[in-house]
This record gives C-alpha cells, structure tokens and sequence, in this order.
DNA sequence: GATATAAATGTCACAAGTGTCACATTTTTT
DNA sequence: AAAAAATGTGACACTTGTGACATTTATATC
C-alpha cells in the first residue's frame, strides 16, 4: 500500500465527512495548515498537520492515520525479570521492546516511542528517579510511566511526584499489573 | 548517502507526492527552473532552484534538503571537562549539547541527531564501550564518535576496534583536538 | 421557550489543474 | 552491448478552487 504523506482537500472532506468547500474553507481560515501547489493554487495538507487539527478539535482520528500498535518498553537491568514482565505484556496483545541500562533506556524512548514504560527503581548503574525526571523533563509528557520496584511505599510515593503515572510493589500480581497497564493505555486514548 | 547535486523531474515528483506529469507540467509553465538533457530533452533540476521553487511557494522543504546546523553532542560525566569541551566547540561554530549520564546520551543521539559524538569512556554508571557498541548497533552508522578517555592507549585501541572513529588521550590538546573534530566532520560531507 | 441574528456548511456550475494510461525514447545499470 | 528502469508526451478522465446563493447550526436576546 502506498502510504501517501500527503493529503488534499478532497481527502480531507471524506475523512472528515464534509463538503470539499468546507475543507478548502477551513484551510483558508487557518484552522488546517496547508500548502499550495504552484499550478492553481491546490492544496495539500501534510498528515501530522491534518492529525494536529483533528485533535486541535476533537475529532476522531481515521484508522489509517491511527499510530501503529500500542508499544511498550520494559526498563530494567534484571533481564528475568524483564522477561517475565514481557510476557504479561504479549498476552495483553501490545509490543514491546527490553532494555536493561540508561543508555538504551533513552535511545529508546525517543526511537520506539512506546505509549508506556515500565520502570525499575533500583538498578545498580543507573537511577530511576533521575531517569523519570528527565523522561519528563524531554517533553515526552505523553508517555505513560510505570514505576516497579520493591523500595518500599515511601519511594513509590516520591515516584508518583516525580511524575510515574502508576507505581507497583514488586513482586506484583499478574492480574494487578495487567489492570494498571491496561488503565494506564485506556487514559492515553481517551482525551 | 549520495547526495546529487541534480534532480529529475521524477524525483521532483516523488518529494512533492505529485505526478511525473505535473512535476513536468510545472517545468513548462515556468514555475521550477530547469535545464533540458541534449537528448530527447528529459529536465534536470539543480537542488538549489528546486529549494527556491518550494520556498516561492511555500511548501514544505524534504528533510534531506535542510541546511542544519552541525550538531555535536557531548558526553562525560564531569560537568567541568564537558564545559571546557563545549567552549572549543563553540568557538568552531558547531552547535552542541551536553549530557552527563547514559539515559540522556541515548535520549539525545536520538532526538539530538548529532554528526559526532565526543564520549568519554570512564564514567562511573555508564560503560563507554557498551555506549559506543550501542551506537553501532542501533543503526547510527553516519554518526561520528571520537572517543576521549585517559584510559590508556590500550582502551583507545579497543575503542577503535568497537567503532570509534578517532581516541584522543586525555588531557588532549586544543589544537589537536579541534583538528580532529573538523577532519572528522568534514569526513561525512564530501560524500 | 421562542425568535432574531450571525456564522458555518451544503449545493451548483464552470474553468483550470492534476491523475492515468499507453507507448516511444532516453538513461542507467548489469 | 544488452537489459532494466526512468522519462516525455498526448489524449482523456477526474479532481479541485471559486463565486453565488440556499440551508443549517449556533448564540444571543427577549
């Protein structure tokens, strides 16, 4: 299938169900970016501009243009662990990627771009805290963070303040785990 | 990457997401400079009219053809060493940014897209060489690393075998260290 | 709750730009 | 030198931009 970048008006009004003079109109008032062509002056609209928009206004977002599977990453240096975490997660449906230390931690938040995190406190090499800090200080404020760890309540708490969206004590509950993961993605689409 | 100089009008019509025709059609009327091929005449575009023709009117430029700055990133985990750094590189023009831990670096190879990374390997949570088999693991072929350590010319060596592409001693010095990074940097241009 | 007013959307027809197709020819690759 | 891929061209179908006007929807006012 060839996934076009790039939209025309006409493709806007059957996406949006609307008349071809009211997309061109919604260009001309500036609520859709868009761009002219040379020729007549026809418009093109680019997807992330058109997906801006819709969420600008509430709209719901085609199925094609949905982003791809729900993506996970598992952080933690303890690859049993993060095993058994990520089978939890394949029989949820969504995919996932493991890292176990900082370095890739971060690469790939910024290349796999998951909707959710799972994140161990206490790894030898790297802080979880400070990590937390930073995934919200980089403008990933979209992400979902789950903190696991067996620290105890107090560190969980301060998690949550550094921005963890969830916290788990370690060891979990399976079926506790899937509900929080569960809630944590269900959030994310609904806004 | 091989970075032509000329464009077809084919590929004008790939980066606008347009047809042949029209790509041809806009050579005709006059809207996009080019020149005709002595044979049957197929068009060539120079870049720097095509870049003109998408600014005339004001369309979106393909990332390729951006003029971006040339980015470095600075890894080390003292602060004061990675300052003293970032003032040579000022002052050769680059921009730059500094990271102190491996969860940033892996973060801002990614979202920073450096052209060259300067990376200290003793650092007490992160292991240089795991970061630089990351880097060359993770696809960033293109990115330079130049490796800075007083590890001894044996960890240099090592450094190099895992994919650096220049190892400086520490202390270096300015002059040879600013040479590097230019020679580096200018590496990756003249394709 | 009903009415008035403004704003947004739908409809229609026409002119002009763009897409599609087939085929000959040129460029590029092997 | 031969084969594969890309290009230019013409004819024709389809889409788009535009203006004018009818209709619907939202907001304010009584």
């Amino acid at each position: 299938m060839k996934q076009r970048k790039v939209l025309t008006s006409g493709e806007i009004a059957k996406y949006c169900d609307v008349t071809l003079r009211t997309a061109i109109r919604w260009i001309e008032r500036g609520h859709l970016k868009a761009y002219k062509l040379p020729g007549r002056g026809n418009n093109r609209i680019q997807v992330a501009d058109f997906i801006d928009f819709l969420k600008e206004n509430k709209m719901p977002i085609p199925e094609k243009f949905q982003e791809q599977n729900t993506r996970i990453l598992i952080v933690d240096d303890d690859l049993s662990v993060a095993k058994a975490l990520s089978r939890i997660i394949r029989s949820l449906g969504y995919e996932y990627k493991i890292v176990t230390d900082g370095f890739q931690a971060g690469l790939e938040l910024a290349k796999f771009n998951p909707q959710l995190i799972t994140l161990d406190l206490m790894m030898p090499k790297m802080n979880g805290f400070e990590v937390l800090s930073y995934i919200r200080q980089s403008g990933f404020t979209a992400t979902k963070v789950l903190v696991l760890s067996s620290a105890g309540n107090e560190a969980l708490e301060k998690a949550k303040t550094l921005g963890a969206d969830a916290a788990l004590d370690k060891p979990y509950d399976n079926n506790e785990i899937k509900e929080v993961i569960q809630r944590l993605l269900g959030d994310g689409n609904s806004d």
